[in-house]
DNA sequence: GTCTATAGGCAGATAGAC
DNA sequence: GTCTATCTGCCTATAGAC
């Protein structure tokens, strides 16, 4: 029945429109360049999704679920608070070796652009990104694992911006050690005692996969 | 003999075009937005800068020079080299105060989409900037006004990665306090002892007049 | 669900008058 | 230097056949 049996039509639509959009922007694809990347033509994509702005919300609706579901593998890995925040690092790392921006970072440059639906959206991602990562703060706080200079809630703002921008710098020069450097300095700042590097030695599978999800 | 004696047509085109591709993006502002702006007409605005790829250019290329002027300014204040991150970072705070995104953080987003002559600029941009951050530092691990965890080399890029983030995250909240928050709690990381607030007590008119530029 | 065909608009860019 | 007029192409979106 479907073209192809392993992916419905609207799955592959949202996987080539995401990938899209973390390389190129918002602005800067066109339903032309998603249809004939899977041979279909464009009016088939308006059936699926009515108008880009519904496109674009489907994108940031399940980047989001996404990555909220890696952050709570994350929490079921039972490691430190400092440990998660190594992999949560990852999670950034990963999609630069892919040579894409985080979604939301990228929204977040074109928010004045954006159709009105997905701005909240956006900001929604930042909110639950920053309510998981100072839950970890406050927990590694607490366990001796984490020295935070100022409040849980800051310090889990400095985080994410500091990783948001290390991946928005580090993507023209294609360069991932230089997103790691900033990322692994980053971490150290908040240990008591210097971490391991965030990405040496090798990862395993499990967590490779966990990392490739956003 | 020009519209208007105090500036010449070519300077109010990038003056328009600056604050909208820090507003909105390389990608999602037009000839059309800036001629209807200046009241004159894409013609117009082609004689001066015939193709939006030129325009782009000329806009990193005035940015690049202001921000410099900027950071030589800073050196002359003659401070700690604390204090002249701090001074650095209220050169991104003004920006977010007008509502927009530092030019080159903007297009390193739209970086894959940029014409081929704009992202070696872009990248100087980068690189310029981090040189001078690598030396504050470098002075300030002499000094002892700062307390670097790694290289001055890796330290400057933590700093600017992480404005760059802070000025991406907390723009579209529209937060200043966001900025503040993330920017103060980095330079603390970098301090034995912990600094001032990067903007209370208010600047000096020169301080603030210095950081407008860019 | 996918197609053909097309509407209506805006993009960047150019020619040539003044 | 600035204008009018226009070109070509791409954009989002829709109508209606299959």
């Amino acid at each position: 029945m479907t073209p192809r049996a392993d992916t419905d039509t609207a799955t592959r639509i949202l996987d080539v429109a995401e990938r899209l959009v973390q390389v190129r922007g918002f602005n800067a694809f066109s339903y032309a360049d998603v249809a004939a990347e899977l041979q279909i033509t464009k009016a088939a994509l308006h059936y699926h999704f009515a108008s880009k702005a519904d496109l674009g919300s489907a994108l940031v609706a399940r980047y989001t679920g996404d990555f909220i579901d890696a952050l709570e593998g994350i929490d079921r890995t039972d490691g430190s608070a400092m440990q998660k925040l190594e992999h949560y690092a990852e999670l950034y790392c990963s999609v630069l070796e892919r040579r894409r921006m985080c979604l939301c970072g990228m929204l977040a440059a074109e928010y004045q652009t954006l159709p009105t639906g997905m701005r909240d959206s956006v900001l929604a991602f930042f909110d639950r990104t920053e309510d998981w990562l100072a839950e970890v703060i406050e927990q590694g706080c607490d366990d001796g694992s984490i020295r935070a200079a100022g409040s849980a809630r800051d310090t889990a703002r400095l985080v994410m911006s500091c990783l948001e921008g290390a991946l928005l710098v580090a993507r023209p020069y294609g360069d991932v050690d230089r997103f790691d450097a900033a990322a692994s300095n980053l971490l150290r700042t908040l240990t008591p005692a210097p971490p391991t590097s965030i990405r040496r030695p090798a990862h395993s599978a499990k967590t490779r996969s966990a990392a490739s999800v956003v």
